[in-house]
RNA sequence: GUCCCCAUCGUCUAGAGGCCUAGGACACCGGGUUUUCAACCCGGUAACAGGGGUCCGAAUCCCCUUGGGGACACCA
């Protein structure tokens, strides 16, 4: 059975890389109906924090990526915190340390620093020098005497073979020195290479799919996986997602945390099929899928090897399509909450004319942040007015007697439905012979405050009768100021 | 500096030696529809990094150059 994980250290948001690589684990799982894992990789003490981890998690259930084992569902290779699995590190530690395998290393991070700018600057590669590899037990306990603290290292031995790789085929490190790691630091934690190999054999994963920025991990892994007597799994390395300026993305690009797509009004399952078009392709041409169709096509042989750039706009254009395509209840679920912090709503407010509301402005969103600026002249009591919007369509000659005919007409109307508007007022049009931009201009200003908005007839019968008559009234006294 | 990975329109990509006069999508530019903005429909601009091979034939295979990215920690 397939067995994935996505392995995020809580030291930071999830972001749209870590997104991307949880989702391909993820989509693979669900392809060959095999297990997801989540894994916390918090052996940074220093940097790992409870606050992480919660975004995190909640980032990944924003997105729809459930997991099969792992934090709140737990499983059969509890914990899921490395921080928990001291005991199955220390384990191994001591088996390679007895197999002559790894060793104690004396050395400070000072000296290390020291030694490495040395080394660089001679134009040497910066490699551990091995100076406490062979130390005699007179040695080891002079420099344990000396209050100097312990790491363990491992003991390099072997060249460096080539190994398979899912998506980029042999990758051969033939000319590459490795040199001997540390796997278990001073404050008694294992460093990644080491926990990774150990946390990826006892927990069963059969396919490490991760980004392009471990394939140099991945020999060290291997050693290691030799060393312990395991058997590796397969490895897949993503490529990476770059910003605009094709450098990797980070904060400089902007917004990188996947809650800030939550908060700017995209949905998850737009955000989740652009993300998934980042580096794979189901090579059909076929660009919006649902989540089902997304894990029906799924690969990792349809997985490229080159780095993508991360594009907004198209992210924007997906964004809208989603919206326009989900029904109005839906969509209203999903901006309720802005509604409610904007204080455009209450408990009184009419679902229905709401719901109707979406119908208007489905296909006119790209972002549900937008639906807020767009439509917030249905909640005001006092108009806001875009000032160009009135210079441009409010202050022309003949607009207060339109006005004035257009109330009146208004007045008389017994059914306010937005083709009995439509009748009555094109027909007034007719009557003063008026281009239809002409009339309907002024008349979007005096209702919506703006020069853009949905169809003016129907957005006059949604704010009811009673406002509408309001707004032109209001619109009035703008004009004669 | 050393090693590794990568290279098709501005961007995401299709392309597994002849189906390529290089396809689709976003963006952009026209046109249609229209009450503005969208949506929708139609059309357009735009790419195989360069140089050598191999082959009857190369975007596709090989080599070199160039360019980009990544890794070289007691971070993961």
């Amino acid at each position: 059975m397939v067995r994935v994980r996505f392995a995020p250290s809580p030291t930071g948001f999830l972001h749209i890389g870590g997104a991307r690589t949880a989702l391909f684990n993820w989509l693979f799982a669900k392809h060959n109906k095999g297990k997801f894992i989540l894994r916390i990789e918090d052996t940074d003490a220093a940097r790992s924090t409870k606050e992480a981890e919660e975004q995190i998690l909640d980032a990944l259930k924003w997105l729809g990526l459930d997991w099969d084992e792992g934090p709140l569902v737990g499983g059969p290779h509890e914990p899921y915190y490395q921080s928990q699995r001291l005991s199955i590190y220390k384990k191994f530690i001591a088996q390679l340390l007895n197999e002559g395998k790894a060793y104690s290393c004396y050395c400070t991070s000072e000296e290390l620093d020291v030694r490495r700018e040395d080394m660089k600057k001679k134009g040497e590669v910066p490699r551990y020098d091995g100076r406490c590899r062979d130390l005699t037990d007179d040695e080891r306990n002079k420099l344990k005497k000396e209050g100097r603290s312990e790491v363990i290292r491992f003991k390099w031995t072997k060249p460096v073979l080539p190994f398979k790789d899912a998506i980029h085929g042999d990758i051969n490190f033939g000319e590459h020195q490795y040199d001997d790691f540390v796997i278990l630091k001073t404050d008694g934690n294992p460093t990644y290479n080491f926990s990774c190999v150990v946390d990826d054999h006892s927990m069963e994963i059969t396919h490490v799919i991760r980004g392009d920025d471990h394939i140099t991990n991945t020999p060290r892994q291997i050693a290691l996986y030799e060393a312990l007597g395991f058997s590796p799994p397969t490895f897949a390395h993503i490529p990476l997602i770059l910003g605009p300026d094709k450098a990797r993305l980070s904060k400089r690009h902007g917004a990188v945390g996947l809650m800030e797509y939550k908060k700017e009004g995209y949905l998850p399952e737009a955000l989740m099929n652009f993300i998934s078009l980042l580096g794979w392709s189901p090579g059909n041409n076929k660009e919006i899928m649902s989540e089902e169709e997304l894990i029906n096509s799924f690969s990792l042989e349809r997985i490229i090897s080159r780095n993508a750039v991360f594009n907004k706009e198209k992210l924007d254009w997906m964004n809208g399509s989603y919206i326009k395509d989900l029904p109005a209840e839906k969509l209203l679920e999903h901006v309720l909450p802005y509604f409610k912090e904007a204080g455009f709503i209450n408990e009184k407010t009419d679902k229905e004319k709401l719901i109707k509301m979406m119908e208007l402005y489905k296909p006119r969103t790209r972002t549900l942040c937008q639906i807020i600026d767009n439509a917030d002249f249905f909640f005001q009591d006092k108009l806001s007015y875009n000032e160009e919007a009135v210079n441009k369509f409010l202050k022309r000659d003949y607009v207060p007697s339109l006005l004035d005919k257009v109330e009146e007409r208004l007045e008389q109307l017994q059914s306010f439905l937005f083709q009995d508007i439509e009748k009555t007022l094109r027909e007034l049009a007719e009557e003063l012979k008026m281009k239809g931009a002409d009339f309907i201009h002024p008349l979007r200003v005096a209702v919506t405050g703006k020069s853009v908005s949905p169809p003016l007839f129907e957005v006059m019968e949604l704010l009811g009768k009673e406002k509408t008559l309001e707004r032109i009234k209001d619109s009035k006294k703008i004009i004669s100021k």
